[in-house]
DNA sequence: TAAAAATACTCCATAGGTATTTTAT
DNA sequence: ATAAAATACCTATGGAGTATTTTTA
């Protein structure tokens, strides 16, 4: 490699990543990169100082001496950096984009997936609408939004799969509801739902009986009744917060199956920020 | 082009130089890159930022509002980026480089050869041995020097053309000695110097008296006694000084070939450096 | 042994050089 | 007319992704 005297912002920018996430793996998913590449990004910045900027072990990534001195002039750059493109930078791509999502993926993908987005593209502003998938796919057709994401519906084939996750049964922490008979249920409302569908598909299949003991659009309400321990439900395991608990499969409840998460993108979208939007949180929720 | 919101530190510094030379040419020069690829350099920034920065006209590259505020922040960047490669950057190339070169080159050539050289490689320390040409030769036979900057020897074929001058008449501004009959001539001693040989083969074709006035081994002592108006000299071009002045050629003196330029370098080079040194310094006379 | 980082390999984008054209005075 | 900057074209370098291996608590 060939010796050069000028640092390069984007290397930094990794430097300080890693040097403030303690992991290769994390910087990564921040920086809509894979590891691999972040890894090669370490290497170079330090080939081209000569010098070890980051201790790797299992514990995580530490810094060096040279690190901490590189760590406090990489900040100053990079604050340059931001400011001289906030201030004369024309932020090339601008627009609006809407974009479709039910709540319960909102509430754990979106914060993640969109960390960084905003500073990126500071001329890309974001509304978000949350639905229930089908009623997403609706509204994309009327180009109410310009985005979805949307679990796989099974008479809706479009969009492209950029996660896959498993469906779980959960209740609230250390109460015994999953051998009640018939077993309460709290899940999304009647229609084309694969939480729903799923859920009751398996009880079927091995002829456990249920009841419906709420019903809501929101993520918060079937959250609220999961929480007084009234019902069972069915998630992705992601969605299970703090005050659920997974019933595992050996507890007696049948196996779901994993759950497609698909990204449909307009046919016609309103401009470049609809596809550059699409293209970033594509990556990003493959990623984490 | 895909938007970018990291600077790039190399096309800051093109910025930076164009900016203070006002002349994409002149900052080429500087940076040791062609006219070209600095152009495109500054085409690829201003694009990035989606802002103009330099006005190009003939009277020379300006600024603009944007270019103005551009220049602040790159400079402090700059500054930044050098003071941490020189606190914690290891120079990955170090050594000592003696470069043989006859003083009047030296005396042209080496300022703006070399700016910007100790600042791009910090590890290695340049040293100068001024000699004639063939003598530098004979140094470099011996490991006295790792570099010879000659002018081409008609029995020493090695080395590559690095640059080609034209040879000229010159004597003090004002004065007529090119007239006078013999010819007083200043020139450098007897052996195996080409102005030397050209001037008198030159002489002698179109029968032209002579009268050696001085010989000296350094171009001060020529210049010293030129400068007197008490001889002329065979130069080239770029070593004519504020004191003399050029005799042209419909003023009745014969006409001088070109004198080829070459770099010698050490068959055995005693490290890295000396390569890199070689490489730095043909790229740097080729522009100017 | 399991998670994290490094590496092998491939593909494609792009920066720079040479040669040429365009532009502005 | 001339000097400077821009452009066309080509080549080589190298960065990122995928898949795999190595490392180390």
């Amino acid at each position: 490699m060939v010796y050069n005297p000028d640092l390069d912002i984007n290397l930094l920018r990794a430097f300080v990543t890693v040097a403030e996430r303690k992991s290769f793996t994390l910087a990564a998913a921040r920086l809509n990169r894979t590891q691999s590449a972040v890894s090669m990004q370490l290497r170079r910045l330090e080939q081209n100082l000569g010098r070890t900027l980051i201790t790797r072990n299992r514990a995580g990534a530490g810094l060096t001496d040279s690190g901490r001195v590189m760590l406090e002039y990489a900040r100053q750059m990079l604050k340059l950096n931001d400011q001289v493109m906030a201030e004369i930078g024309d932020p090339r791509v601008k627009g609006r984009v809407r974009l479709g999502i039910p709540d319960d993926y909102a509430a754990y993908l979106l914060p993640s997936a969109l960390s960084g987005f905003a500073s990126l593209y500071p001329g890309i502003s974001l509304e978000v609408c949350c639905e229930l998938s089908v009623d997403l796919l609706r509204l994309l057709d009327e180009g109410e939004v310009d985005l979805a994401v949307t679990t796989r519906q099974p008479q809706s084939p479009g969009g492209v799969v950029i996660r896959r996750e498993q469906m779980v049964w959960a209740q609230a922490a250390g109460c015994g509801l999953h051998h009640e008979d018939p077993l309460p249920l709290a899940l999304f409302p009647d229609g084309v739902c694969v939480f729903r569908q799923s859920a009751l598909k398996a009880l079927k299949s091995c002829g456990r009986r249920w009841s419906l003991v709420c019903t809501s659009r929101g993520l918060a309400g079937i959250r609220a009744v999961v929480a007084s321990a009234m019902a069972v439900t069915v998630v992705t395991e992601n969605t299970v917060s703090a005050s659920m608990q997974i019933i595992k499969p050996d507890q007696g409840l049948p196996d779901l199956p994993q759950v497609d998460i698909c990204l449909h993108v307009s046919p016609n979208p309103a401009n470049e920020a609809v596809s550059v939007f699409a293209d970033y949180i594509s990556r990003s929720l493959k990623n984490c």
